[in-house]
DNA sequence: CGTTTTATTGATACTTGATATCAATTAGGA
DNA sequence: TCCTAATTGATATCAAGTATCAATAAAACG
């Protein structure tokens, strides 16, 4: 929530654009910049709005490399569009608040263990797996959002 | 596979929108018969390509209307198009083949049990989860699908 | 620093998935 | 059979996302 500390996660999603061999922009550091400032998970449509001075091309452009490059989650959740969240774990799964849409991140070793005793029952060889939570957060529990 | 035996799933269709207070017309008769027919998950589109004389809206209509009962599962899975499978076990998960799109279904109750035990990490309360494997499936494993 | 090359941008048009509209039709009860 | 309300489906519309391509800007090169 403080911004009084140097983020790395900054870097990380410059880095795997440079990695792809991809060039520093103005309007890609604007859509960086806006990413790594949600601390929750966006629509592509947010950050078309919330940067009006960047082509809606080059935002879906942008979110299609992060995508990509592993720097960004893509959690097709909703019936209109997927949301992205910034990929900060290795491998791990998501909580969303079913009422105001809040997305977390958390690992569960167990979930791991599950998959592998999973590979006897299932008729194939499991190459990935995705599980989602749909939780009341907190904040929503203690009434804050009682008004939508 | 075979249909040698009634299908109790029919039933199941038509009573769902029996209990929904809908009418039985020829439109929905044949919607859903064809959902009965595809032993694999399909998209709304492929059920309008299927059903050119049943009009694109109703399919939609028709469909929504089942997901909305709990006698099809909606798995919004690919970049395009949501993909709908019948539900025939009360709560289960998905496999979905990464090759050839094949969708199965699978019940596990350690995932039950981790679902609870997750509940003490989990900033809120959870009520409900939705997990997808992906899997190459036997049949791509042994090279049946090696032409795409 | 200026030139050159090449990636990038973004307005626009288009594609696809899905829903709203609404006059014509049809199901099903009286 | 008749009546009424649900249903249909052609059409328009919406929303998410991609393709196009002339103009622009990054960075490599001298």
């Amino acid at each position: 929530m403080t911004s009084d500390t140097a983020n790395p996660i900054e870097i990380d999603l410059f880095t795997a654009l440079e990695d792809k061999g991809l060039r520093k922009t103005s309007a890609r550091s604007a859509v960086l910049t806006r990413i790594e400032s949600a601390n929750d998970a966006f629509t592509a449509e947010q950050l078309c709005r919330d940067l009006p001075e960047v082509g809606r091309a080059t935002v879906y452009r942008t979110i299609r490399h992060l995508v990509d490059a592993g720097a960004l989650c893509k959690l097709p959740i909703l019936d209109g569009a997927p949301m992205y969240s910034i990929a900060r774990v290795e491998h791990h799964h998501h909580t969303i608040c079913s009422k105001c849409g809040a997305v977390g991140e958390f690992r569960h070793s167990t979930v791991e263990r599950v998959m592998r005793s999973l590979g006897k029952e299932i008729d194939g060889e499991i190459v990935g797996h995705r599980m989602e939570i749909f939780i009341i957060c907190n904040q929503c529990l203690s009434g804050a959002n009682d008004g939508g």
